[in-house]
DNA sequence: AAATAAGACAACCGCCACTGA
DNA sequence: ATCAGTGGCGGTTGTCTTATT
């Protein structure tokens, strides 16, 4: 007997997720938490594969989930993780707490990628113009290796010394693995608070925000987010009996905006920022991370040196033991 | 204004590792 | 020790948006 699918390939829908689905989802982890994908599907009546539910609230509806542009320090940090680890995103993510594994192999598939590309030829041009080999030009093979294995080496021991009991405070969060995150998926829901799920509401709110700025065009579309109002004021009333308040008010306007800041209300979910500073620093499986040996781009040693020093000079005080949920913080408030 | 190309990002697919029976 | 079930990961594709002609 061969094994079943993760779903019934008949009757799962595909594509985009509305917002109504989200809703369905959200409510649901929050009831029951994250876990037990496959029973998401039968237990919400989603016509969903259980990995598309589990793809779509690690990706998207997961609280603390940061979105929109990527800081400077945060595309120094994939850079050189990536340089370190490979396409390994979701170790790489691991260090970025707030952004998703999808969302940085995104990233850099389509920015950095280029961004590095550029760079790289930028600096080969340079070398053509100085004309002749110098010794460091000439470096071989084997010496660059050594010296990605020094790089290595090094990164082991930060990230060693970083997740060190003996110094916990600031130190430890500088390059710290984040993959325990807000939720354990293992842990049950009665376990978390409820403002830790309901802040994942706000993913909802930011997109049914959007839904409702740039409202879809066709008649069926429109009816359809009549509808996504209509359940989403029945599952408001539903969820929370202390919400009829805002339920009301929900059902009472034809505000998208006002629907969705009815929505947060109603959740009392906090900003994302004090979301993330629950962030609790487990210690994780990556602490062996580089102990199966990773596969580090095929970069010059020159160009590696180059990213080094754009990364390093410049943030050398973040590096040396900044608290790098801090520096997320700043960067949270640049937006 | 319409058509087309390019870019960005969400979602899917297939494989692999882990876990429990 | 084996195997089925499940979740996680990385690569890839599809779709939507924006820019250009």
């Amino acid at each position: 007997m061969g094994r079943p699918p993760c779903c019934d390939k008949e009757g799962v829908k595909k594509g985009p997720w509305t917002p109504e689905e989200d809703i369905i989802l959200v409510s649901y982890i929050q009831e029951h938490g994250p876990g037990n994908w496959r029973a998401v599907p039968t237990n919400t009546g989603l016509h969903r594969c259980s990995k598309s539910c589990r793809l779509r609230w690690t990706n998207y509806l997961r609280p603390g989930i940061k979105r929109g542009n990527f800081t400077d320090h945060e595309e120094k940090m994939i850079i050189h993780l990536q340089a370190l680890l490979g396409n390994r995103w979701a170790a790489i993510a691991s260090y970025l707490p707030q952004r998703t594994d999808n969302d940085i192999k995104n990233y850099w598939n389509t920015h950095l990628k280029k961004k590095l590309n550029k760079l790289q030829a930028g600096t080969e041009g340079h070398s053509k113009d100085q004309g002749s080999s110098t010794s460091s030009q000439a470096i071989s093979r084997g010496q660059w290796e050594r010296r990605l294995q020094t790089d290595i080496h090094m990164a082991r021991q930060a990230l060693r010394d970083a997740l060190s009991p003996e110094k916990p405070s600031t130190l430890s969060s500088d390059l710290k693995p984040a993959d325990g995150f807000l939720i354990s998926t293992t842990k049950p829901a009665q376990d978390q608070s409820t403002t830790t799920y309901a802040s994942s509401t706000e993913n909802i709110s930011r997109l049914l925000k959007g839904w409702m700025k740039n409202p879809p065009k066709s008649s069926s579309a429109r009816t359809k987010l009549a509808k996504t109002q209509h359940s989403f004021t029945n599952m408001v009333s539903g969820f929370d009996s202390t919400s009829s308040e805002g339920a009301t008010s929900a059902a009472n306007t034809t505000s998208g905006v006002e629907l969705s800041d009815a929505f947060e209300s109603l959740f009392g979910f906090e900003s994302l920022d004090s979301s993330n500073s629950d962030l609790s620093p487990s210690m994780s499986p990556e602490a062996s991370l580089f102990q199966d040996e990773s596969k580090p781009t095929l970069i010059s040693d020159q160009f590696l040196s180059l990213i080094d020093k754009w990364i390093f000079d410049e943030d050398a005080a973040a590096i040396q033991g900044k608290d790098m949920m801090t520096l997320d913080h700043e960067n949270a408030n640049f937006f």
